[in-house]
DNA sequence: CATGAATGAGGGTTCATTCAT
DNA sequence: TATGAATGAACCCTCATTCAT
């Protein structure tokens, strides 16, 4: 049995609202971001998001929790392929799923705005798995000859996860003094390559 | 003529004034911060902000306005040597300056919590001008040998800029999940090197 | 013609609400109690009220309403029998029904969640019926020697009311500062023995 | 050193504020009463409140506190007489001193507009020690042999509080209903005495 | 008839800003 | 100048009421 219609609209506008507030507490952060204006963003009254979400916090942790599951998803690697074509498919999937997520890099860079302090761990997991993720595509590199042997792998996976979420955050933001072209995704993905290839 | 005695007391607090904003803005961001939270810190009345300064804005602008100009006094790279390792300079440099100053990382990433949509055109100047400067340093390197010749500089730069600023940022903030330590620092220098010096 | 099975389903149902109302407004007065509260305690949607009661308001007076007539019925003394033990009989007889409607104590004593001051002529002439039907058993008491000579009745019944209404209301409230046990009713009924009887 | 003027007019606000909660609060009960009603009686503005109290339940807190110092002031019994006439004092002082303050019936009635559930032992321990100072001059008074020899203490001390609550009270509400007559008081005196002197 | 999703006015509270002292 | 008491707009959230289904 198919929903009814009206639960139908139900969805979809909790759906909206879902989409208003990933988009305002991207733009603006936590505090920055008020109800009224996720309200309005989705086009209903001010008082629906309360018949989805129990408060503000509320409605932001279902957001991360959706952002963290759709990265996810965007960002696993192919399975086959070298240690470096892995990561710069990774790279480029993340560039791609940020275009239109401002909000996921904020977290993956524990953006002040966020006030995250109150929701620790929530994102840590994600974070630390993700980072776990990419030092073992390195270890593989490594094992296979691919990439130099002296890496300190926790430390290098650090700042390669570090130039994957930056660069992918500026896909969404559409600010001059932080520019995102195809050009500068490459000088990028070449600058992994340089600085991890073997001598 | 020296100022009155009087005035170097006012001179005096609006110092303290500015010290106190900058680190209430730098831990809380601009949303975060309240007025009376300023005073208190600087120990002068809630009133006496607004005899220095227009209004909250304001005085966040000033002092973004310094902050910026003793970080790049702190920035300077030293006259001599190589490309490299006026970089690594630079580097350090900045990871000191921001161990005290968590306002600057966030400015140079355009951090969310300041809501820097109302203040863009505060920092842009200065980060361009700080990235101009690498890419010189760049260029240098290029022309001694010292650096592969095929960098793209303007892009090169950006990368390094952004690695100087989030690594310095670090130094700051006492996040677990996204630590600072010298090794770390250390494995970014060399990171850094990998990716610019030739074959 | 009796009501359609239709009517007499809606029937029952307006009964459930104004049950359901009467326990809500009787546990958390007119300003604590939520229509969804009473809907969700009647079983029915929110909106269903509406198709009964004009409002919360309207809702409430027919509760009052009701809980009055179902009181008077409650209270009619024996027929025969001394002014005191019929006293004590109404008495008896008011607690017992207040055991399980904490709404009544409250409109007897003005309770002041209930707001009464917008539903003011609700009551005032059951109270006035009461205290009437109080002071001529009085006086009967008096005709027949059985009580004082010197009882000045209106302001003695209002007293007689008073006792009765408060410690009828104890017999619902479970509140440990104003208890209601066996023993309490009996002094009561004692106490007004004592200061009615002639000397 | 006298206080300033300036600190002078704040303590003096700061009276007006509690004069016109202690009305409000009495009049409409907590739920019924709005911080902006609160601040209108007092003739300041919405957000002066939260420079004296902390929130509306912490000026309702001190609201009572203050209630119940005055009163127990009021209410002390003369120190020597006979029991009804010191008993008979004591609720005349009550009467008198209900006159100017509703709250203090509502909160010794438990009155649910108060939703006291939040503020138990604000009250609860006052209540018991009024009816033990009652008790005990009913004590004495059985002891001197004013008072009938077999009075249940506990229990008469109770029915005495609570004609003396509910009589005091009314000298405030100015309820056609419940009305409050020099001679209706005289009325509650006698049957008082009628009620605990020897046959 | 019956539903419950949707509305929006109004509540308590915070805080940037002003102004009498 | 310097103060901090005072203001009031704007925040988040609740809930009585309506209306499309």
């Amino acid at each position: 049995m198919p929903p009814s219609r009206r639960r139908a609209g139900s969805e979809e506008r909790r759906q909206r609202i879902l989409e208003a507030a990933r988009s305002c507490f991207g733009e603006l952060g936590f505090g920055g971001t008020t109800v009224g204006a996720i309200a309005a963003g989705a086009g209903v009254s001010n008082g629906l998001l309360y018949q989805f979400f129990r408060n503000k916090e509320h409605l932001f942790e279902v957001v991360v929790e959706e952002l963290m599951l759709d990265w996810v998803r965007a960002l696993r690697p192919p399975e086959r392929g070298g240690a470096l074509e892995r990561l710069e498919a990774m790279f480029r999937s993340s560039v791609e799923f940020c275009r239109t997520n401002p909000l996921l890099p904020a977290l993956l860079t524990r953006d002040r705005g966020l006030q995250l302090q109150r929701f620790d761990n929530l994102s840590s997991d994600r974070v630390y798995a993700f980072r776990d993720l990419v030092a073992s595509i390195l270890r593989d590199g490594v094992a296979a000859g691919e990439l130099r042997a002296d890496l300190d792998l926790p430390r290098v996976a650090d700042v390669v996860c570090q130039l994957l979420s930056e660069y992918s955050s500026r896909a969404y933001r559409g600010d001059p003094a932080f520019p995102s072209d195809p050009q500068l995704i490459d000088t990028v993905a070449r600058f992994l390559r340089d600085a991890l290839s073997p001598g």
